[in-house]
DNA sequence: TTGTATGCGTTATCAT
DNA sequence: ATGATAACGCATACAA
């Protein structure tokens, strides 16, 4: 590969001129702009990336780190955090953590080694105090969730609210044995959704039942599992809001499988709405984010902080709609008995 | 950030000994190591990685490219590729080029910035001649796809063969007329499963129909939107083969917004066996590719490039499966008309 | 307008 | 076993 060096002597200049000709910051005099360029050209002539990061001390990277690649909801934030970087000049490294707290610190520690010049988290599932302590030194956002209290930059939806307003949505259909399959519950996210489930239900005056709140892990399979143990309790629920769409389409399959028709004996209702929630049979009642706004905002914010311009605001909290499809319907059980 | 040269001096040493302790490579007297690992902890020392890259010339990153980061089929064949990648100590940069020549080459571009040490191609899209050029002087691994009567690297499945394989089943089901939904036709990949779908038909003595070959972009609104078109053709398609399973479930709920039913008046079948095509109903028959082997193995090939380390095998083409499950019966048109 | 020289933080090659 | 010093390839302050 040719370096800055072979274009000078060729062009007959010093480097600090072909350097100059690169960034068009100082004046050059045409003439040798013009020797320079066809050295260049001549050379296929590529500057050497590495030892432009070390001299300005910035990578171009950005770190974005999801629970799981796999998991379509987190594709399209990343996308729109792709799509805002790409057009800031940064690039994209993607880190999937598999809720792993350690793999999180790996990827946040290159950070610390000038790999990356700031980092983008999805899901906080690390010790809250090492996670102030690391942005108070580091550029970091939060995607997708807040953190209450913390002034750490987040680009969210009001996660309480919209499980609150799914949940209640239910509650008016006539449902009052609802089951929730919550996420990872070290997750602040599945907390803030659990909360809101809950807070529904009280203010309907209705007691909660353990037994009908359960634990997955966003995956397909989970929620197909959990759901077959909701099915095998005394009085089974007669509606269940998963945490997210992945585990309402499981669910949705273990009813089926069962024996049981969604709405009709169970209505199912989800978080998120990816893509495949509305080609489903039937389609899925759901909390529309809007995922690759959020992924955009983040990343400018981001890149505000990695230059370290101000923030117009710091917590962004952007509007989610409950999306009422095929999947939910009236409660059966409540209009026989009533 | 504290420097080697701040180590240095707190542990009295040279710049030279704190490097040794850090490679471990020549001896160094346990006492001064003691106190070069002191003086380390106590500055909170990280090297820098930009520095080691540069002195090194090596990134330690390796970019994947995929059409779409949101299509979960190439989802998980990025994590093999992670899971590989990280293992052998490297990081992946994704790139999403929603079949973009220049995006593509964007991303190649940045191997001859030395931002990165490889990259893996998991779509084909680029003029060939450029990509042989490339890949001549820049560690390239082609995923999922193989370029006949080239030798880049590669890893794969046989596209023709598993697609001729799952037409075959439909043909063994008595279809006779059978809609293929190929993906973009710019893609090696989808012309391979084309073909297989032809040479099929062909050893079945069947003409081929131009009007039942449609060209979708490998979406679930692709696969709806063409299905509802072969849905209005004077004899509609008993069968219909999507080059990917989420335009067959696209083409599936086409079909039952339509007021028809799978299998019982078609029959649908997808390729690749994403995780959602076993939840879905009806369940999907497709071809089950090891994705995630696919993406690891290609990786460790592309280190092995990187390192120029032979190969022991430059095609590598992996095993399908034909998995039948739900979506495709018996031709109701042939029985009744046999 | 252009050239010289220094530094970015390492690793590696010499010496000692 | 350790230290001094030269790269790695570029950007930039300072001179000219």
């Amino acid at each position: 590969m040719a370096t800055i060096h072979d274009v000078a002597k060729l062009a007959k200049v010093s480097i600090a001129t072909v350097s100059r000709v690169m960034s068009g910051a100082d004046p050059v005099n045409p003439k040798t702009q013009q020797r320079v360029l066809e050295a260049m050209e001549k050379l296929n002539y590529r500057p050497n990336g590495l030892a432009r990061n070390l001299r300005s001390q910035k990578t171009n990277v950005i770190i974005a780190l999801v629970p799981d690649i796999k998991n379509p909801f987190f594709s399209e934030v990343i996308r729109g955090i792709e799509d805002g970087a790409r057009q800031a000049g940064f690039n994209v490294l993607i880190g999937s953590t598999d809720g792993d707290r350690d793999k999180t610190k790996e990827y946040m520690a290159l950070l610390d080694e000038s790999r990356a010049d700031g980092i983008i988290l999805t899901t906080t599932q690390t010790d809250r105090a090492f996670l102030e302590e690391f942005a108070a030194r580091s550029p970091v956002v939060l995607a997708c969730e807040y953190l209450p209290g913390s002034d750490i930059p987040s680009v969210s939806i009001d996660n309480e609210s919209a499980a609150r307003k799914i949940t209640k949505h239910l509650l008016s259909l006539g449902h009052t044995r609802i089951a929730h399959i919550m996420g990872p519950s070290n997750v602040i996210l599945c907390q803030a959704r659990l909360n809101g489930y809950r807070q529904a239900l009280h203010q309907h005056g209705i007691m909660e039942d353990e037994l009908l709140i359960q634990e997955g892990d966003y995956s397909l399979d989970s929620g197909y599992l959990i759901t077959r143990k909701l099915l095998s309790i005394n009085r089974i629920p007669t509606a269940i809001f998963a945490a997210n769409d992945e585990m309402a389409i499981g669910a949705m399959k273990a009813i089926r499988d069962f024996g049981l028709r969604v709405p009709h004996d169970i209505s199912v209702v989800g978080f998120d709405d990816i893509h495949f929630s509305s080609y489903v049979s039937p389609a899925l009642t759901t909390i529309q984010q809007p995922r690759y706004e959020i992924g955009q905002r983040s990343v400018n914010m981001l890149i505000k902080l990695i230059r370290s311009e101000p923030l117009d605001q710091s917590q962004v909290v952007l509007e989610d709609t409950l999306v009422v499809r095929e999947s939910s319907a009236a409660c059966q059980r409540a209009i026989q008995e009533g």
